[in-house]
DNA sequence: CGGTATCCTAAAAGATACTG
DNA sequence: CAGTATCTTTTAGGATACCG
């Protein structure tokens, strides 16, 4: 009774909780996942999908996420070359956090155009 | 019928989904929202929690996160000086999809750790 | 205690060119 | 089309010192 502050866990670099963190923190790993989704999708789709990241960050987030086992990668050795992605069982178990995550800022969209504004107008 | 491909949507700037994915993209964002959960939470404690973070990243992301109203800060004029940091009503509203990725990774950390094994030994 | 301010380095990311 | 390689620039972030 009374008891405050007590952390639920400490952050530090083994913390399972921590490397998600990492993992969702790189910049265009959210992005990948969720256009990814359900679907097959090509190098160029994703490229499309995805406007302002470059061929070198795709590519690094896309290798990232294979090996971290949540993005299988197909290619098939035809001329021009063609490469699938799609979300491994695990990746696909993500999806639902992640969506979470989108929903949430759909909902929340004008009350935080709401806030950008106020700040904005401050400098 | 047979449609594919049709992208859900486009993940450009203007894109809350977009902003969403870049702010939960700052590194420590998801951290120290995790972190301060419902509690009351002041600067040392934020520290003392969160390994690896500097004073001056620490600042950072609360700024970012009070300007973007899901954090709160409370300053007590007294001296040695005392702020209290807390979610918003919108930033305890994030706090759900925010643990759902935490459970994720909870959930998931011995298969992930097997990929991290696999492709470390690979090089 | 809870920050700023300044400097400086290492890493990330952009631009460009090239290739199977 | 789906990348890689190389180079340059930008940015993030650490270290340190200082302040109310």
């Amino acid at each position: 009774m009374g008891k405050v502050h007590e952390p639920l866990c400490i952050l530090d670099e083994n913390c399972p909780l921590r490397q998600m963190f990492d993992l969702v923190g790189d910049r265009w790993t959210s992005s990948v996942l969720f256009v990814i989704g359900e679907d097959v999708k090509r190098y160029s789709d994703l490229q499309r999908q995805i406007p302002g990241v470059s061929k070198k960050m795709l590519t690094q987030t896309l290798r990232r996420l294979e090996q971290a086992g949540l993005v299988s990668r197909k290619v098939y050795p035809v001329v021009p070359p063609r490469t699938e992605y799609r979300l491994t069982a695990m990746g696909k178990s993500i999806l639902q956090p992640v969506t979470a995550l989108a929903d949430w800022a759909v909902k929340h969209q004008s009350e935080l155009k709401v806030m950008r504004k106020k700040h904005d107008a401050k400098e």
